[in-house]
DNA sequence: TTGCACCCTTGACATTTATCAAGCGGTGCA
DNA sequence: TGCACCGCTTGATAAATGTCAAGGGTGCAA
């Protein structure tokens, strides 16, 4: 590990109420690597093995059945992930590769199981954590149950356009397949749903979006706060 | 409080390993209330005031957008709901009604709070409830978004039918209107779906299921224990 | 430069799902 | 007993979404 990865990791708000002592218990046995691009981290079924902390790049959390596969979310730094399946030692829900070079840091489940036993405030910030994520799948579940797939698109443009303090123009941070994938349609569904956006004041170029006209998107999209909060 | 309300809240997971000196105070604030059917306990957007706890009959949560209404889960005795909204002192994603007579008790969420951050054994006995909240979410979302609805109605059967310790009928444990909500669809596609399982040995007969040939039903069904384990 | 791989787009079409309207059948109550 | 209500079902139709096949553009490497 890298000594100015620690301090990176230090910062993060599941471990900043650990004691000197605990931390360095956990970062004792962790290790660093950097992985390319596509490379699968986990595969959802296997016992979890390490709490994952991406420290830069891009991680796509994803599931599959049936020959079938969905992105579930995407993971940017600095945050760990599957931090459920860790503390119940249960396998992963979900598998999880790097979109693009990453830079992760393993953390041995048994050590982080460890020290939320021994550690009261570790305790507490793991449920701050968890309760986040449960409510980040909850708002997802209602995004996808109660909107058509051109009204995601239209959250999913408001809510980047607000992120890049509405700014006329700005990028998608994601290709568009796995966009789709993520809202829950086909790519050739999306890019219908791109054209359907125009009357709305949407328009696509290539992986650059222009909000020409905000309060027509504003009228499709109807966000809402314990939807799209964020 | 009724006094035999307290032995039976005190045996959840949630709260056994609190102390007795805790848990009465987290009791001392608390009251029980019985409510009829179709009554709305908690609106969405509201302040999460009380941690509820069915203690019997059964809770509906659902949740709302632009006119659209779905449903999310039902709660039955005993255990607590809307736990994250508690913790996180944030305001409910959503919202609950009673589906029959339903006996309730509410712990104020200052109190529940409070006890969070006194009690490690009980901060962690949170964060394996919501660990586990959080993993269920995230099974029913690739339920949704990995099936269409015919085979999320054949895994629903089939999860029932082995609930039923596999017995050739079974009572459908809700509306099939609430059916149809909770599987992502209406109730006339709900309908239809009913029709399509009759070639993979299911039967419905009114709220009656039978499961003529469970081998077909499989294989229609595919369980997957990452999505379908309960 | 050329060729190839990959992503995206488009069109045609199929399938899935929703909507609307009507009717059926049970339940509860006057 | 009769009526109103409600949940469920059915049919007809529309809308949403997926599938398949083809083609365009871009970037990369030989």
């Amino acid at each position: 590990m890298r000594p100015d990865d620690i301090p990176e990791i230090r910062s993060l708000d599941l471990f900043r109420e650990l004691s000197e002592e605990n931390f360095s218990a956990l970062v004792r046995g962790a290790y660093v690597q950097t992985f390319p691009p596509q490379i699968e981290l986990i595969t959802e079924g296997d016992p979890s093995d390490f709490l994952h902390i991406i420290v830069s790049g891009s991680v796509e959390l994803y599931a599959r059945w049936n020959n079938r596969e969905t992105s579930m979310s995407t993971i940017l730094p600095i945050s760990t992930f599957i931090l459920a399946a860790t503390i119940k030692d249960a396998p992963y829900l979900m598998s999880a590769r790097t979109v693009e070079k990453s830079r992760i840091i393993l953390l041995p489940s048994p050590d982080v199981r460890e020290i939320f036993e021994l550690d009261a405030g570790f305790a507490r910030a793991v449920v701050t954590e968890l309760a986040q994520c449960y409510r980040s799948v909850v708002k997802d579940q209602k995004n996808i149950k109660l909107r058509t797939s051109l009204e995601r698109l239209a959250n999913y443009v408001l809510r980047n356009y607000r992120m890049a303090d509405e700014a006329k123009s700005f990028e998608l941070p994601m290709e568009k397949r796995r966009l789709a994938s993520f809202l829950g349609m086909t790519p050739e569904n999306l890019s219908r749903a791109i054209k359907s956006l125009r009357p709305y004041g949407v328009e696509f170029d290539g992986p650059t979006v222009h909000v020409l006209n905000s309060d027509e998107l504003l009228k499709i999209a109807r966000p809402n706060i314990l939807i799209d909060d964020y």
